[in-house]
DNA sequence: CGTCATCCTGACCATTTGGTCAATAATGCC
DNA sequence: GGCATTATTGACCAAATGGTCAGGATGACG
């Protein structure tokens, strides 16, 4: 019954749909999904906006393939929070995890906050769904270390949230960052180096 | 030479103005700048569109209006920092403060994020400007509390960053919050518990 | 080399959207 | 009431934009 084979996927396509996808982050990224434009993206690909159609049906459906094809990626640091480390050395790796990818990938972190701005219109399901059940792995982790003393107690979702929050911070609002800041420094190291600190002596028991 | 004895601003004007811009407000923080189309604008004030341009100059008129006239507004707490007052309880202050606008003015909170997500175009020059002189007074005083001691050392401005990444976070990122917390829960109270907690906890001395 | 499927494009279309304008209606004021 | 100023609108425009399509170019492969 199942199985249609799905598709062959040659190299071009392969190739192409690639391309288009970076360049669509690189839009997306910039100006939000109503602000870029195919032509736009096709432009950035170097292809022609009917070409870039003949890829993918529709703007919306290179929007959501990116959004789905990237989340994986944006959620996995969480997913390797591993139960039998050590509890502290584990939470800062996260906040660090996080912290490299709003330096290596802001484009990301840019894409994603549009789209919860936007209202999450293409992830409500991943938000009730995925999100909610790799969150409660985490915070159950989190509860049974504090359950053994071995870090100090707090809301573990807020606490989550908190690290979502900051680490965003530095990729989103970098322009903000950079402004306050003044030139010649390094927001995400310096970012790394305050969140650190604060998050050890927050969870140190 | 100068003065234009500027404009009388009748009490229609006033009247519509401030309608306009009230549901400018709703429209670009649902949908960001380019999202939110005038017409929209219109409909949601009860104005034709013609109407609308009539005490308008255009859009961006619309949305610089709108930025300018609420970043008073929103910076307004840090000022209302207390150089003379109970260092902790300033400090603590400040975050119930901004807790608080996340609660009562999500959509303003929306609004500075679409911006500044799309690199600040209207807001550069108060970016380098203002902001940072004003942010530069509120380190002034906390650096002045850590060096007397009534304060635990930090990075004053990665402090103040973590503050508007976390307040933020909460109404920017609201359905996020909600998805993963679940309904029948109130995200902004108990993140300003968390909140507090934290920062008493780092800012102790 | 032939042929079949894949790949690509110019031209085109409908809709949306920011913005204009001349004409009309209210309003304020003497 | 009459007149000047202010408000308001329907009709209209040009540009931008998402998307279509018929036909041509370019591969893959026996």
């Amino acid at each position: 019954m199942t199985d249609a084979t799905v598709p062959p996927m040659t190299r071009i396509q392969q190739k192409n749909r690639d391309l288009i996808l970076q360049s669509a982050l690189e839009a997306f990224s910039a100006n939000g999904f109503r602000g870029a434009t195919i032509d736009q993206i096709a432009r950035l690909a170097g292809l022609s906006k009917p070409n870039v159609l003949y890829y993918f049906a529709s703007k919306d459906d290179i929007h959501k393939t990116l959004l789905t094809t990237l989340l994986d990626m944006w959620l996995a640091p969480m997913q390797q929070i591993n139960a039998q480390g050590e509890p502290l050395t584990e939470v800062l790796g996260y906040v660090q995890a996080k912290m490299q990818m709003s330096r290596d990938f802001p484009r990301e972190s840019r894409l994603f906050a549009y789209e919860i701005l936007q209202g999450a219109p293409h992830l409500t399901q991943i938000l009730g769904g995925g999100l909610r059940d790799i969150v409660d792995r985490a915070v159950a982790v989190l509860e049974d270390w504090m359950d053994k003393g071995q870090l100090a107690r707090t809301d573990p979702r807020h606490l989550i949230f908190s690290i979502w929050a900051m680490t965003q911070h530095y990729a989103d609002f970098e322009i903000q960052v950079r402004a306050v800041l003044g030139p010649g420094r390094d927001p995400v190291q310096e970012g790394a180096a305050f969140l650190d600190a604060l998050y050890r002596k927050l969870l140190t028991p």
